[in-house]
DNA sequence: CAAAAAATGTTAAAAAATTACATTTTTCTT
DNA sequence: AAGAAAAATGTAATTTTTTAACATTTTTTG
């Protein structure tokens, strides 16, 4: 895909000429693209045709087009060399490593998400009775942004982190409550027990989790979130960004579905908190 | 920075043909980064100087850088109609939406970023005696989070929602302690004050928050994130994840400055979790 | 070592973009 | 509302850039 690594790639497949070629756009890709083939053709000292048939050679469809395809590896996030977080990284290179895995984790969730289940619990949320959010770990804290969130549009929410509280919570369930359970690995047998008792109580059971875990197989809906598998930091961190996110999906599509008087109402939350707050003159 | 979003912004300013001009091209990037400039004109109905024109209002060289400019807003995951939430949305284009700005905004997050800052607060963290990490409202869930990573690092950790609770814990600092303040405003007053207490206690104060805000100008260290003014959705949403993100920066400064031996104890509290679960054969 | 094949370069043609200028449309003034 | 000024748009010509066709050189192979 990246052309950039494709060049790296090839490279042994090149002519002598076109190595030359290849050594100038990877020393300067930047300078490359606002080149004219003439100019590249000089600084690699061959021949405009030869820069030309470099380019066919990497399936480009030419010069112009290969600027193109060089441009877009180029462009901001891309990471081109988007590896793990190494033992000897400097702080700038850990720092744009783990944001860029993390962007490239969300596009990975974001494909993998079932719109049409989205839209289901959506459903199911703006008629429960009750909402609560359970999550051990750093799952639990994802929970917890559920509770902030939710907790602001005036409907009953619930949220504990407490192992022996979620189960208390939940054999208080009655048809109509939604019980939201975040796991990554949708093994944890706690939560998988709290989802039968909540099922037993005739709640509706809805999984951020993984697809085909066994917390899964217990659920009503399941709300999959593919992520590549977290780095050898041992410690969640894309699966967790990504559940976030798809908690602010679902929080969006709530208000979108309570519709506009509604949303007046969240924004007089938010007035709310004003005081509590420096005025932005202060500042 | 992003040119999609460019011509969104500047559409008022347009003339009536540069309007037919950007509409075209909004209406299908993929194409016009194909075409040359008279296929373009002939598309807009138009003739080829006013392309151009539109091209060099856009601060671009001309017709072929622009197509440069365009094919990087279109590259990788980068949200080129980064629209806000719209009421008819329907959830899939919604879904989209919140993952490409929240994609979006980690990048702007990542550019705005001191590294030597990064580097420094990392410094204080491994050496320090204590670490507490606060936050209200949204960000109490990041703070949350914070604890359940550095609690893994088997350092002295400690995590608050309760204001007063907040303030006591910080009334007990000392020197070498560390106090990590998280909000998006940096306005909230009960966590300024906050600082100010650790700060009178010879504690260590880490800010993540915006840059020149009065909680900022408490803290002996400001990460400071910059990051696109959340939607109008009136809820916290990409500044969190921002929050987030950098909080796994730092635990991975973390664990990169203790070394290999840290590692591998790391990797031990991950197995003690392993009673808990249900084995993977299981799924 | 010679013949074939591959690679590279030279020159010329084609395509694309840009400039200069003419014409039309819009805006403002009286 | 008419006419002048300014802005916008288009036409045609020029320049730049890219590509194709062919010639030459280099490399490979029997």
């Amino acid at each position: 895909m990246n052309i950039l690594e494709k060049i790296t790639q090839n490279k042994a497949a090149f002519s002598k000429s076109e190595k030359k070629v290849a050594e100038i756009i990877l020393a300067n890709p930047q300078t490359a693209i606002h080149s004219s083939i003439a100019t590249l053709a000089k600084m690699s000292d061959v021949s405009e045709p030869t820069v030309n048939r470099f380019c066919r050679r990497l399936d480009t469809k030419g010069f112009p087009d290969f600027k193109l395809h060089l441009a877009q590896s180029l462009a901001n996030g891309t990471p081109y060399v988007n590896r793990h977080v190494d033992e000897n990284d400097s702080p700038d290179e850990y720092t744009n490593k783990i944001f860029e895995s993390t962007m490239a984790s969300l596009e990975v969730a974001r494909q993998s998400i079932d719109v049409n289940v989205v839209n289901r619990v959506v459903d199911l949320l703006t008629q429960a009775q009750k909402i609560s959010f359970f999550g051990l770990g750093a799952s639990a804290s994802v929970a917890h942004d559920a509770l902030n969130k939710f907790f602001r549009f005036n409907v009953p929410v619930v949220y504990f982190e407490d192992i022996l509280m979620q189960r208390m919570s939940c054999m208080n369930c009655s048809a109509g409550d939604v019980v939201v359970l975040i796991s990554h690995t949708g093994r944890t047998k706690s939560l998988v027990e709290i989802a039968q008792i909540s099922r037993m109580n005739d709640a509706t059971v809805v999984g951020i989790t993984s697809a085909d875990s066994p917390l899964a197989q217990e659920c009503s809906y399941v709300l999959s979130l593919e992520v590549p598998e977290d780095t050898d930091m041992y410690m969640p961190m894309a699966s967790r960004i990504a559940q976030l996110t798809l908690i602010d999906v679902l929080a969006t599509g709530f208000t979108l579905r309570r519709g506009n008087k509604f949303r007046e109402n969240l924004k007089r939350v938010k007035d709310t908190l004003r005081g509590s707050r420096y005025d932005k003159r202060d500042g």
